[in-house]
DNA sequence: TCTGGCACTCGGTAAACTTGAGTGCCAAGC
DNA sequence: GCTTGGCACTCAAGTTTACCGAGTGCCAGA
C-alpha cells in the first residue's frame, strides 16, 4: 500500500550517488530550472521538461523521494522545491557536456590572450578581471609563490646618505626590495662592492635561509652585510605569499539579494591568506567545484565556489577560482575556470621559464 | 498676514550661508539627529533639544523656511524633515569644534604608527585598513607618484638563456622591472657591463623619456641596449600611476541598504585612476568634503567623501579619503582622515627622502 | 505502475481599516 | 509682532480580512 516507500527503499540501496534514471532526470530538470528562474520549481513545470515523459502526479511522487533522500527542499508547504547543496552536487557530478562557452566569450578570450603583455603579476591581475567579465561572478587568480625560485642578483643601492635599498631578483624574474638604515655614511662603491659579494655568495639560494654570513674584508662591509642579511630576513614572509588578485568584486552585489551576504564574502575576499588556502583545499581535495559548506567556510555557505589550477609540466602554479551563488550557472563557469586556467598556465610555460 | 514669508525673506537678504542663529541651530539639530537615527526627525524632537528653546510649533515654521530655502526636505507630507546635501555642507562648514577622535581610536592610530614599519607600500596598504576601523566606513589611501623621482640605478639580470629582466631602482625607493626577450644568448658580464652603462647614462633622469640612446660598444651591447630602452619606455605608464589602497570596502554593504547602491560604488573603487582623480578634485577645490553629487561623480551621488592630503614641507604627497553614505559622522570621520594624513606625512618625511 | 482528479495548504497580493507621528494654520497671549 | 497651544488634516506603516492560485499529497481507476 506504500509503493513509493517501497520503490524508494530499493532505490536507496544503490547508495547516494546514484539514482533512478528518471530521477536523476527530474533531479537535473529541478535544479536547471531554478538556476534559470530562481524560483521554486512545481512538479508540473519539470513534466513539460524535455527529458521527462511523465505526468506531474508522478514527478511529484518522486519529488517526495527526492526530497526525503536530501536532494531538494520546499521553502514552505505548498511551494515548488528547491535544490539543496547536494542537489547541486549530484547535478554537478552528472553534467554530461563538458561545458562549452558561448562564441562571444570564447573570442573574448582568445583575444585577451593575444593582446595581454607585460609582467605576470599584469597579466594575472587582468585575467581576473577577464574572468569576472566573461561570468558576471567575481574572480581570484592566485599566481605562482616564489618559495621555489632561487636567488638570482642581490643588489644595494643608496637612496640617501643613511639609505640603501637591498633588490633581490629571482629566478623566476620576482624582484623584492627593502629599505636598509645604515650607520654610517657608506659610498657607492661599497654598497656596489657589497652588493656584488653578497649576489655572489647568496647565488641559486632560495629565500627561505637561513643565511649564513660569510666572514668578508673590512669591518664596515660586514656591518652592511649583516643588516642586508637581516632584510633578506624579512622578505621570507612576503615571498611566501602567493599573488592574489580579486576580479569584480563589485559583482559579488549583483549575484545576492541579501546584503548582508556581499559584506561578509567581501570581508572574505579581503583576506588574501583565506582565499588562497580555500582555493588550494578545494583543489586538494581533487574538486572542481565546492558548493555551499562543502569548504568549510561558514561566510561563505550561500556561495558555491568554482576552481581550476594553473598547470605548467604538471605542477601547480597557481590556481583561478569563481564565486557565486550556489544557483550559479555551474556549466557555463566551469568552462570559463578551465579554459582560463589552461590557457593562463601555458601562458606562464611560454615565459622565460623556458620556451626553448 | 504671511510674517513667515516677511521674516524669511528678510533673512533670505543675508545670503546664502548665512542662517538666522535659531535657524542654524534648528538645522544642526535636525542633521545631527538624522545622522544618528536615520530617520525623518520631526518638529517636537528639535523642540527639546538642547540649543533650541522654543515650541515646536515655531520649530516647524523655521523648517517651512529651511525647506523653502533648500536645506531640508520632506520625504512625504506628514513627515518628519531630512537634511540635503545644502543641508549637511552647512553642517559640515558650520562645525564648531575641530573634530576630536575617541580616546580608543586615538590609541589606535598611536599604536598603529608605532608598530607599523616595512617599505611605503605595505605603511600605505595597512593605513588604509586602519581608517576603515577607525570609521567603519570604506578607506582610500592614495602614495605618491613617481613622476618627478629619478633614476638611481639600472640592472639588467639573465633569467634564462633568452630572457634578462630590466630593474630599475628610482631615488624615492621604488623598484620597477621589465622582462626583456633577448634575440641571442647573452653572458652574464655583457648584461651587467650594459647594465652598469645604462646606469651611468641615465643616472638622475625622471622616467619621463624620451630616451637618449647613446652609441656604446659593441654591436650586441646595442641591441641589448635598444631592448632596454623599449622597456623603460614601457614603464613610464606604470610609473605616473599613483598608488591606490583600499581599506574595507566590505564596509560599504554596512553603509548602504540598497545592494544596487553598494555595487555601483564598489565599481567605482574597482577604477583606481577614478579614485585618485576624485580625490584630487575634491582636494583641488580646497575641500576636506564632498557631499553628495558637490564631486560630480554620478554613481557616488548617495556618499560623501572625507578627504585629507598627505603633505610633507608643504608639497601634497598623497591624499586620503573616506566613501560613506552622507548622513556619515563628518566630525569623527573628517578627525580620523585629518590624522591619519597628518601622521602619514610625518611618516614619508622621516623616510629616506631626508631625516638629516 | 502510472495517471487524472480532488481536497487542501499556504504564501502573496489587494483592499479596508486603524494608528500615530507629524504637519500647517490660526487665534490667543506675552 | 513673535511665540505658542490647539486643532484639523495628511499619510506611511501596521493590522485584519479576504481571495487567488500555484502547488502538494493522496487515492481510485486504468
Amino acid at each position: 500500500m506504500t509503493p513509493n516507500d517501497e520503490s524508494a527503499s530499493h532505490l536507496d540501496d544503490l547508495g547516494d550517488s546514484e539514482l533512478n534514471v528518471r530521477r536523476a532526470a527530474i533531479l537535473e530538470a529541478v535544479v536547471s530550472q531554478y538556476i534559470g528562474t530562481a524560483e521554486p520549481v512545481g512538479s508540473s513545470h519539470v513534466a513539460t521538461a524535455p527529458g521527462v515523459r511523465v505526468s506531474s502526479a508522478t514527478v511529484r511522487s518522486e519529488m517526495v523521494a527526492l526530497e526525503r533522500e536530501g536532494y531538494l527542499v520546499q521553502p514552505h508547504t505548498s511551494a515548488g522545491r528547491i535544490p539543496t547543496d547536494k542537489g547541486y552536487r549530484f547535478f554537478v557530478d552528472h553534467l554530461t557536456t563538458p561545458g562549452v562557452l558561448g562564441p562571444v566569450q570564447r573570442r573574448q578570450v582568445s583575444r585577451f590572450f593575444e593582446q595581454v603583455h607585460g609582467e605576470i603579476e599584469t597579466v594575472l591581475e587582468r585575467a581576473s578581471g577577464l574572468l569576472s567579465e566573461l561570468t558576471s561572478y567575481a574572480a581570484v587568480v592566485v599566481g605562482p609563490s616564489h618559495e621555489t625560485s632561487t636567488i638570482r642578483s642581490v643588489q644595494l643601492v643608496g637612496l640617501s646618505p643613511l639609505h640603501a635599498l637591498i633588490v633581490v631578483v629571482l629566478s623566476d624574474g620576482a624582484v623584492e626590495k627593502r629599505t636598509i638604515d645604515l650607520d654610517a655614511e657608506v659610498g657607492d662603491e661599497v654598497l656596489a662592492a657589497t652588493g656584488a659579494f653578497l649576489s655572489a655568495h647568496l647565488l641559486g639560494q632560495t629565500m627561505a635561509g637561513p643565511w649564513t654570513a660569510p666572514a668578508s674584508g673590512t669591518r664596515a662591509v660586514d656591518g652592511l652585510v649583516a643588516a642586508a642579511l637581516r632584510a633578506l630576513d624579512s622578505m621570507g614572509g612576503d615571498i611566501e605569499s602567493d599573488q592574489v588578485f580579486v576580479g569584480g568584486p563589485a559583482r559579488l552585489a549583483e549575484s545576492f539579494e541579501a546584503v548582508e551576504t556581499v559584506r561578509s564574502v567581501l570581508s572574505i575576499l579581503e583576506q588574501q591568506l583565506v582565499v588562497v588556502s580555500l582555493l588550494r583545499d578545494v583543489l586538494d581535495r581533487g574538486l572542481s567545484v565546492a558548493i555551499g559548506t562543502e569548504h568549510g567556510y561558514e561566510p561563505l555557505s550561500s556561495c558555491a565556489v568554482v576552481v581550476a589550477p594553473v598547470t605548467v609540466d604538471g605542477h601547480d602554479l597557481g590556481a583561478v577560482g569563481l564565486l557565486g551563488p550556489t544557483r550559479m550557472d555551474y556549466e557555463r563557469t566551469m568552462a570559463a575556470a578551465h579554459v582560463v586556467g589552461e590557457r593562463l598556465g601555458e601562458r606562464l610555460a611560454g615565459g622565460h621559464d623556458g620556451r626553448h
